[in-house]
DNA sequence: TTAAATGTTTAAAT
DNA sequence: CATTTAAACATTTA
């Protein structure tokens, strides 16, 4: 569930639990998961965790981090003898046997265990000096994200891009960490229309769109990120986050807009990815 | 059987 | 060269 909400919600998490932790052990099961050399952090300390955008960085002793991209279905599961703290793409292995088969690195903590899973393995983990990870062109090319932005460095941004305004919001190199789910729900809470071309709104929809973008950011951390409705077994452990069930027009095709103006959530394809809009009050 | 899935990454086109 | 678009990546589920 890779998208700024989600993946602040595994680094709170994990903030609880690895601080301290020494990695005794990496075990990679799929190569194309691991880029760098893993005994750069073995016998470690973990000092913290943080984060830029969707990118997990975990704090390691010596200048050193642990980078960890979730892309679409990669997932964290910490386990140790009394409990499991598992975020990223729901599925049953947040609660089955671990490893599972979409288990990729494990490393093996002096307490507890953490499981890098990834079905599709777009995914990766990566080590390196502080400094190589500076360098990483993937951190290098990244926009500013929202929250650290203000409205007119928000509309200076947007005024230079001459494409949809849905696609414009998740494009990671001129603002960052903005996703599929909250691109669509923040295109709704303006009432702009999702093929709307970035350089052309006006001055309130540049406003409306920046309040609103920080409004379902902010609201996915608080309900602890998005889990695909389908996984039940995962509420019932409480290891999903619920912000699901507030969507605006994500996964809503078909049910009636929350605007109560009678409009019916449409759906179609753009840059590849499923576009959700009210054709009533974002026409 | 075909389509789609919370994201980049690379190649191709403009 | 900078910007935008399309295909690719690999797997599972609807």
């Amino acid at each position: 569930m890779p998208e700024l909400p989600e993946i602040e919600t595994v680094r709170l998490q994990l903030s609880e639990v690895l601080p301290g932790r020494i990695i005794e052990r990496v075990e990679v099961l799929k190569q194309k998961s691991f880029i760098g050399d893993k005994q750069l952090i073995e016998g470690k300390k973990v000092i913290g965790v943080d984060r830029k955008a969707k990118l997990l960085l975990i704090d390691i002793e010596g200048q050193i981090d642990l980078a960890i991209h979730f892309k679409m279905t990669g997932q964290l599961i910490y386990a140790d003898k009394n409990r499991r703290i598992a975020g990223g793409h729901p599925t049953g292995d947040f609660t089955g046997d671990l490893p599972s088969k979409h288990t990729r690195v494990i490393f093996h903590l002096d307490r507890g265990t953490l499981y890098f899973n990834d079905q599709r393995i777009f995914g990766w983990v990566r080590t390196g000096t502080k400094e190589e990870i500076r360098q990483m062109k993937f951190l290098q090319e990244l926009g500013p994200e929202p929250p650290e932005i203000d409205e007119a460095e928000f509309q200076k941004i947007l005024i230079k891009i001459k494409k949809p305004i849905k696609l414009a919001l998740m494009d990671q190199t001129r603002i960052s960490g903005v996703g599929n789910i909250y691109a669509n729900d923040a295109c709704w809470e303006a009432r702009i229309n999702p093929r709307r071309l970035a350089n052309t709104l006006t001055r309130k929809q540049y406003s409306d769109l920046y309040n609103g973008l920080i409004k379902v950011l902010k609201e996915g951390i608080k309900y602890g990120g998005a889990t695909a409705a389908d996984a039940k077994y995962i509420d019932l452990h409480g290891l999903g986050g619920h912000y699901q069930e507030h969507f605006r027009v994500y996964d809503r095709e078909g049910e009636e807009c929350l605007r109560e103006d009678g409009g019916i959530i449409h759906k179609y394809a753009m840059g590849g990815r499923g576009t959700y809009f009210c054709p009533k009050c974002q026409g």
